[in-house]
Formats: C-alpha cells, structure tokens, sequence
RNA sequence: GUGGUCGUAGCUCAACGGUAGAGCCCCGGAUUGUGGUUCCGGACGUUGCGGGUUCAAAUCCCGUCGGCCACCCCA
C-alpha cells in the first residue's frame, strides 16, 4: 500500500504542519508580539492546553457552545481543549490574584482548538496573543489596552490605512432600552440583533425588533449619535487623544461582540480594505472572574484577543507588509566554517564549538565535501560569512557573503568580529 | 450542518477515453581552495482513495476523504 493512501498520513483538517519556513514565519510574528506586550509592562503567562468542561460551563452560565474539541479522558473526566483563554485565565486568577499587584497585565500567546468547519481565516487549531489588565476598572485601562493592539499591529507596518479600530459601550444599549421602557434583562439578546445589524435584512431585523416593541427607525436614529454627545465616552476619547490613537479609532454603536460576558466597553479591530474581516477583539468583562471563581474573587477586568490565522493572512496580502517580513526572514546570520583542508578539519570543529560558546550561530559540512559544494550549502543556510579553514591556519579567511569580499583574521579575533551579527 | 468548486511528481501546471510530461526544487557531474548564472546527467507519480461503465479510464459515472469559497456560527 502506498504509505500517503492512508488517512492516518494526513493532517488533520483544519489543522496546520509548520515546515520550517512557515515556523520562521510564526517566530517572526509571535517574537514581535511578546516585545511589544513586554515594552507595555505585561508579563507572559499560559495555562494548559485541555480544562474540564465544567469551566467553560460555568462562563456566565450560559448554554455551552457545540464547536469543542471535547472527550472523556482516561481518567473519566469530561475534558475540552481550550476555544479560548478567558476562563483559564480566570481560574488562574482565583487561585492567586492577591499575590500580584493590581493592576496585574498578562498576556499569553497559545494554540486555541475549535471544531468548526475550515475556510478562510478559521481554522481548527490557531493561535492568539490574549492580554488582559485585572484590578482596574478605568479609561485609562481600557486606552490601554487599544494602544497595545494598535501597537501589535503597527510593529509589523500596518498604518491607519490598513486597519481601524472600533469601539462602542455596551451600556449605551442598556440606556437605550430603559429609555423605551424595555426589559433591561433581556439586554444580551437585544445586543444579538444589534450585533447582526449589518448582515440581516431589514425586514427581518425590524421583525425581531417588534418583540422589544421598538422600530429599526429609532435604533437607526440612536446609531447615529455623534460621540461628543455619548456621556461616558470623554474620558475614553481623552485617554485615546492623549496616546495620540484619535486616527485609529472611531465610534460604532453597532460593535457589541457576541459573547454574552462583556460588561461595557467593547472593540473590534477591522482592516480597512474588507472592513468585515474581524483581526481583533475584546472588552470589559467586570464580573466574569466572579461567576468562574463562584464569587471567590471579584475584579475588574478588561482584555482583547487577536488571532494568528487572519492577522498573518492580512500580512501577507498586503505588498508592504510581506516584504518587510520576506527582507526580515532572508536577512543572512551568523557563520560557516568551510573546511578547506581536511587535515584542519579537528581544529575546525574546535572553532565552530569557541564561535558557539560566544553566541555565534555556526554551521558546517559534517561531511568532506568540495569546497564550491561549502560555499552553497553556506549559501542556502542564510549564513551572513563563510571562514574558510586550510593552510593559512593558525589564521582564517572571512568571506562576507553578500559583499564576495574577503579578508584574513587571526582565529582570536573572530568571535569579536562575528560576534556582533 | 447546507451549498458550490477543485484534487496529476515536494511545488506550479500539461495531457481530457488509448498504457503520464514540462518547469522549478532535490541529488550528482563540468580536473586541482570560493557560492547566487550556465551546461550535462539522475531520482521522484500504481493521476487523493474506493467502486462502476468500457477491449481500454488521469480522462466518463457514483461514493468517499481532503483543499478552497460562500451560508450558518463565530469565544
């Protein structure tokens, strides 16, 4: 039988092989999102990868979505793999949250697994850098917190002309409601019809709308109020002016996010050229940690979440943005040793492990090979030198690759030289 | 869960009823210690899988699995 027949040699659908080139491509991005979340203060943190389905059960009590990866396990326990951080991260919290200074700001970036059907910018396995701020329920969190994502995707070279970010308070709504004297507890799913404003008919939109006995008249009329008029909204729009993020972010009273444990404020991350493409979101979730702890901790919180599968489909699409990743991953590194004289290959191998010790990344045939056949293997290992090893030896010719020039060192010299690069 | 579309060497594709081909990549070579070009040679596929029609199927039909796209959903 040939071996790839069998369905036991394929991938999993919706899942992903990382060669090494797509696992550059995952570092490049990931490396760039962990500085930017330590360059705002936040600490990493992660959690494991299954959790007792009880935990997602206990998220606001709500009826627990069909798309898990969910099983008995061999101990009979009733397991998922995570569809998300905030339940972890919430359970971490109530076993520790008095041992860190408020606020606490983490972030984590992990694989995410969803039983949904594959297409574009959904998978079954992804990641997400999550970051959250615990303990503190002000503006200045929630400016924050647009700030870093506004950051994470400007790192890259994303400018306000590729993405926008949109904001809205959920308790705008609740107001809206009281105001027409509706029940304020079905608030979650007068949100849902808000929610789906921009994609359902008119005619069913203004149906669902008849059992709040309110018109698409007047939600459209509310959708159309001017932010200086929004009370709440100044210290926000203070705190986004003062990071100097006015031109990324604008008001949308449609952004309500589905999930039912956001308590206000509220934003969406949009690319500007398919502005239905979702890159980011989150909000302000003040009594999630309650309800998942069953009320042994109780803090403020608010955080957001951006996903690997679009965000990196948008990098790539964009001319900018993909060559600016493609000059990063082809910039050449480190050094390898060419051994032109097999009799030197002992001290070779003593100069690669010297060159190693001082933190260069050093490469080399393992095998005696011509030494045209050296300089391509150096070549499509992305070196940055070749040293070249054979009778000048105590001393060696450095070969700049990029440059074709060379000059001859002393081998002292050359963790000093290679060092730097 | 529903629908559309596609599935030929590692990759991009050709052959569209008569026993599968190109380019790239990979491996080796073009005489002595210098690479991205060029030239020559080589390896690699029971055409996703299963069944059917036919003298004959990569090619037609059915099923199945998978990719892509849309709907549903979207933590």
């Amino acid at each position: 039988m040939h071996p790839f027949d069998s369905s036991y040699m394929q991938r999993l659908p919706g899942f992903r092989d990382f060669y090494p080139e797509e696992f550059a491509f995952r570092n490049y991005v990931f490396e760039n999102w962990r500085r930017v979340a330590r360059s705002f203060g936040f600490l990493e943190y992660d959690g494991p990868a299954l959790e007792t389905t009880e935990l997602y059960k206990k998220k606001s009590g709500e009826e627990l979505k069909t798309q898990l990866f969910r099983f008995v396990d061999q101990g009979n326990r009733d397991v998922c793999l995570r569809p998300e951080m905030t339940p972890t991260l919430a359970r971490l919290l109530a076993a520790r949250s008095r041992e860190y200074r408020k606020p606490i700001k983490w972030f984590s970036i992990s694989p995410f697994f969803r039983f949904e059907k594959p297409q574009k910018g959904r998978l079954r396995e992804f990641y997400q850098i999550n970051c959250d701020i615990i303990g503190d329920d002000s503006p200045a969190v929630d400016a924050e917190l647009i700030g870093l994502a506004v950051a994470l995707h400007r790192v890259f070279g994303l400018t306000e002309s590729d993405f926008f970010v949109r904001v809205n308070n959920r308790n705008l709504w609740a107001e809206f409601l009281v105001k027409h004297q509706q029940p304020i507890d079905r608030l979650s799913e007068f949100l849902s019809i808000i929610d789906k404003l921009e994609r359902e008919k008119e005619e069913v939109t203004a149906d669902k709308l008849r059992s709040f006995q309110l018109d698409l008249a007047s939600v459209r009329e509310f959708l159309r109020t001017p932010p200086e008029s929004v009370p709440g909204f100044n210290a926000l729009f203070q705190e986004l002016q003062w990071r100097g993020l006015e031109t990324f972010v604008e008001l949308d009273l449609t952004i309500v996010r589905g999930l039912e444990y956001y308590t206000g404020f509220v934003f969406e991350i949009f690319d500007r050229a398919k502005e239905n493409r979702s890159l980011a979101g989150g909000g302000r979730y003040d009594n999630l940690i309650s309800t998942i702890s069953d009320g042994q901790t109780d803090l403020p919180a608010a955080g957001f979440a951006i996903g690997d599968v679009t965000f990196t489909n948008l990098l790539q699409e964009l001319d900018h943005t993909r060559e600016r990743i493609e000059h990063a991953l082809r910039t050449p590194r480190g050094a390898f040793i060419v051994v032109a004289d097999e009799t030197r290959r002992p001290e070779a191998l003593g100069l690669a492990q010297t060159l190693r010790r001082s933190g260069v990344i050093v490469d080399y045939s393992l095998n005696p090979a011509k030494v045209a056949r050296q300089f391509q293997q150096a070549e499509s290992a992305g070196a940055k030198y070749a040293v070249v090893i054979g009778q000048e030896w105590p001393q060696v010719r450095v070969k700049l690759l990029a440059e074709r020039t060379e000059q001859i060192l002393s081998k002292e010299d050359l963790p000093a030289v290679l060092g730097e690069n």
